[in-house]
RNA sequence: GGAGAGAUGGCUGAGUGGUCGAAAGCGCUCCCCUGCUAAGGGAGUAUACGUUAAUAGCGUAUCGAGGGUUCGAAUCCCUCUCUCUCCGCCA
């Protein structure tokens, strides 16, 4: 959310910032239903002060025991000039509540230009794309011929976009996320979290995903629904929700390792061959909490944490910084990190860090005191995959696929494969 | 799933219709006193919104959430959520 008051002192650089994601904010009908909204607060605080007065003396004329009669039709009228002057402030509340919470995020200043994918800018490329000497098979190709990855099984319980997967294919995963969750736990100094993967709406509107992008998560059918995360983001972030930090206790850091779940509504077509695109996939989340002036370079950080992690396992990668265009919802500046795939003979996105500045912070009420003031203020909200397993799993097999179809285990995983050098049939 | 009890400020805990945003204690902050320490005295100590140059005042709202009764609700009524105890079930 952006905030108030930012929009009614400067509701209009507000649409010009928001028109670089190609967004079209009606600043001139926001600031009449605030001007309508400060007026009806106005009249319905003053009616509530008369009342109030009223109500006490009456009591006190009740009290010396005298005739309570004339002032009790006094204020008869005020009751009903009170309650239409709330119904309609409630109303008006609530069409503002709905267009803010419909606004994206401000851009930070150096979000490049853009209008889509293409005008994403290239930051840096890390490790160079091996020369197989043979044409390299995607990961599909390879799980198959091993007989450790199946979709017709899954297709058969579940549908598409869903995948089955066995033995050492299934335990290679398993490490990533081990290996990932110690580098992060042990060298970055972030702590493991065990979420619900079931969150009530309320969550995913701090977060962001509601009200916007319903049709994108699953959900349950309860009275009150529960929505299977799409993101650790969820309830790793949701942690912070109406706690007022001390200065001290900030900067903290989340990790956890959960499923995800995404409808991917919208996407039919694209990505239906293999695992790039599944309902339900794994990943390792970092979440970073932070004050306002430090968040800049906390998405710095974070980035790197991401990073090490692809480095280590030796995944040729580049980091991509996000144009206004391509940049999500709540975020205000956006690194997508891109793994090579040589299956795909291209850069696919892997791991996805975000600053969310105080958007998601006032929504979740997530604040920190000011050590000067006292007063409480919005914290800065940060999170990136880091990363996601699913994809790097693939980007294994892809990148570590040999000639006769088995895939070497990369040398930071061998302490969760039994040391093990390959996965596939030994001879 | 069944039965019962509860939810009040940073914490403990009073408060069953009227000056209660809320006693008291603890904690915390500042000041005074005291030649260290301990003890003592005083003041302050929620959040949001509005008004405002103001983190000064003033107003409004908030005692789990939402609705209702009333001139007036922490207090009465309804619905919901959560917590605790017991029973059942279960990994």
């Amino acid at each position: 959310m952006i905030d108030p008051k930012l929009l009614r002192g400067s509701a209009e650089e507000v649409a010009g910032n928001l028109a670089r994601r190609g967004f079209d904010f009606d600043a001139g009908r926001y600031l009449e239903i605030e001007e309508r909204r400060k007026a009806l607060q106005v009249e319905t605080e003053q009616l509530q002060g008369k009342r109030n007065a009223s109500a006490r003396q009456i009591g006190q004329a009740k009290a010396r025991g005298e005739d309570i009669e004339p002032l009790l039709e006094a204020v008869r009228t005020t009751g009903e000039r009170l309650d239409a002057a709330e119904a309609e402030l409630t109303e008006v509340r609530s069409a503002l509540r709905d267009i803010e919470l419909g606004l994206p995020n401000l851009l930070a200043d150096d979000v490049p230009d853009g209008a889509g994918e293409d005008d994403n800018v290239e930051l840096r490329r890390i490790g160079e794309p091996r020369d197989f000497g043979f044409e390299p098979r995607d990961h599909v190709e390879l799980g198959t011929a091993l007989g450790l990855l199946d979709f017709d099984a899954a297709a058969g319980m579940s549908g598409s976009r869903f995948a089955v997967m066995r033995g050492d294919l299934a335990r290679l995963q398993r490490a990533l996320v081990q290996f990932m969750l110690d580098v992060h736990t042990r060298e970055h100094g972030y702590e493991e979290a065990y979420v619900p993967y079931l969150v009530h709406a309320e969550a995913l509107i701090g977060t962001g995903q509601l009200p916007k992008f319903e049709d994108d998560q699953f959900k349950t059918t309860d009275e009150t629904p529960f929505y299977l995360i799409p993101t650790a983001e969820v309830p790793l972030t949701n942690l912070a929700r109406d706690v007022i930090f001390d200065a001290g206790e900030l900067p903290v850091l989340y990790t956890a390792h959960t499923p995800c779940f995404r409808s991917e509504a919208g996407s039919y077509g694209q990505d239906t061959r293999g695992m790039i695109r599944q309902h339900q996939f794994e990943k390792v989340e970092l979440v970073h909490l932070v004050t306002a002036d430090a968040s800049a370079a906390a998405l710095e950080t974070l980035t790197s944490h991401a990073e090490t992690i692809l480095e280590r396992l030796g995944l040729p990668y580049r980091v991509v910084s996000l144009c206004g265009g391509d940049i999500g919802f709540g975020a205000n500046k956006t690194y997508d990190l891109e793994v090579w795939l040589p299956g795909q003979a291209r850069y696919r996105e892997i791991s996805s860090c975000s600053n969310y500045g105080d958007f998601q912070a006032r929504r979740l009420k997530a604040r920190v005191r000011n050590p000067d003031t006292g007063k409480p203020e919005p914290i800065h909200t940060l999170n990136g995959s880091g990363v996601a397993a699913g994809r790097a799993l693939i980007a294994v097999m892809e990148n570590y696929q040999r000639a006769d179809g088995r895939i070497a285990i990369p040398e930071v995983l061998k302490p969760w494969m039994g040391g093990a050098e390959f996965i596939g049939p030994s001879d």
